[in-house]
DNA sequence: CGGTTGGTTGAGCAAAATGCTTCGTTTTTG
DNA sequence: CAAAAACGAAGCATTTTGCTCAACCAACCG
């Protein structure tokens, strides 16, 4: 049982602090935010320590990496199989997660790719990866709603 | 034409140095990476008013907010009614992403609950919402891996 | 109920990091 | 080839950090 610890009021109020000023320093958002020093500053190395944080480079966006175009790639693999597929799986830098999933797909893989001819590329990799059987593409010609958070950490706030 | 300005070699390998560690200080990194300390401090400046990256809170793992469920929600939606349906779907905290895609469904929807009544509810409130004519949920049952960003930045890094 | 534990606060202080500026050198770019 | 932009190095005043201590409070437990 991995006994995950989980954000309180406090957590989130500094997240959210943070995200209209990235750079603020902690003496900063305890002034703004109330809380003693210490208290901020033993918030943000437990979330750090704790795991609750993804890898920094995370927030890179891809378009800052030159990366245009997203796609969701649904795989079906051969039964029995799913470990080494996803150890192959997992040496194409261009496959961002993988997911196993409920459905008629078994897998679901979020790609990206500089440009079309690079989707092509990219996908044709995937198909003759171990394991796997056929795969279906589907290109996100729009980001509608950018990944947030926001909205989540903000029911925090309203005890 | 947006003119996105493109991540360097400079930047990738002060991205990953940060992974390694996240509260590491400009000197600290400059010291280990052997570039002078203004040039960690502007690029990291640059990196935030850029818009490369995206709000610390993203940083933030599902599981540490309570959100043990990961769901892809397929989407089809009334024809030319776009606009008024991403704007309903954006009023659904539990929805973190959408993007308009190719293929037999509209949009898709990454989409986290607390536990499958919670999902179910989700679910019930995205059929209802203004344009949404039928979705289709892919339960992520096992995040195979995890989103990263590691492969492609060290990519920057061999030249 | 008394005791314990864990988190918050406030204060203080030395050490360290930051912000900023200047200047000479590269590197890029038109 | 020349102008412009980026980088490295150095210095210094100011701010922040890291750490410690003591007091306080709430929840928890025998």
């Amino acid at each position: 049982m991995s006994e995950t610890r989980i954000v309180d009021r406090t957590d989130a109020a500094i997240l959210l602090a943070l995200d209209t000023a990235p750079l603020a320093t902690t003496t900063a958002l305890s002034d703004e935010l109330g809380f003693a020093r210490n208290t901020v500053q033993s918030r943000q190395r437990r979330l750090e320590s704790d795991g609750s944080l993804a890898p920094p480079s995370s927030r890179l966006r891809l378009d800052a990496l030159g990366y245009q175009l997203l796609a969701f790639v649904s795989i079906q693999i051969s039964q029995g199989e799913l470990d080494p597929t996803v150890a192959a799986l997992s040496t194409i830098p261009e496959v961002l997660e993988l997911h196993a999933v409920t459905g008629d797909a078994d897998l679901i893989a979020r790609v990206v790719a500089v440009d079309p001819e690079d989707l092509h590329r990219v996908t044709r990799q995937i198909v003759s990866s171990y394991g796997v059987m056929r795969t279906s593409t589907s290109l996100a010609a729009r980001e509608l709603i950018p990944h947030r958070m926001g909205p989540l950490l903000e029911r925090y706030l309203e005890p």
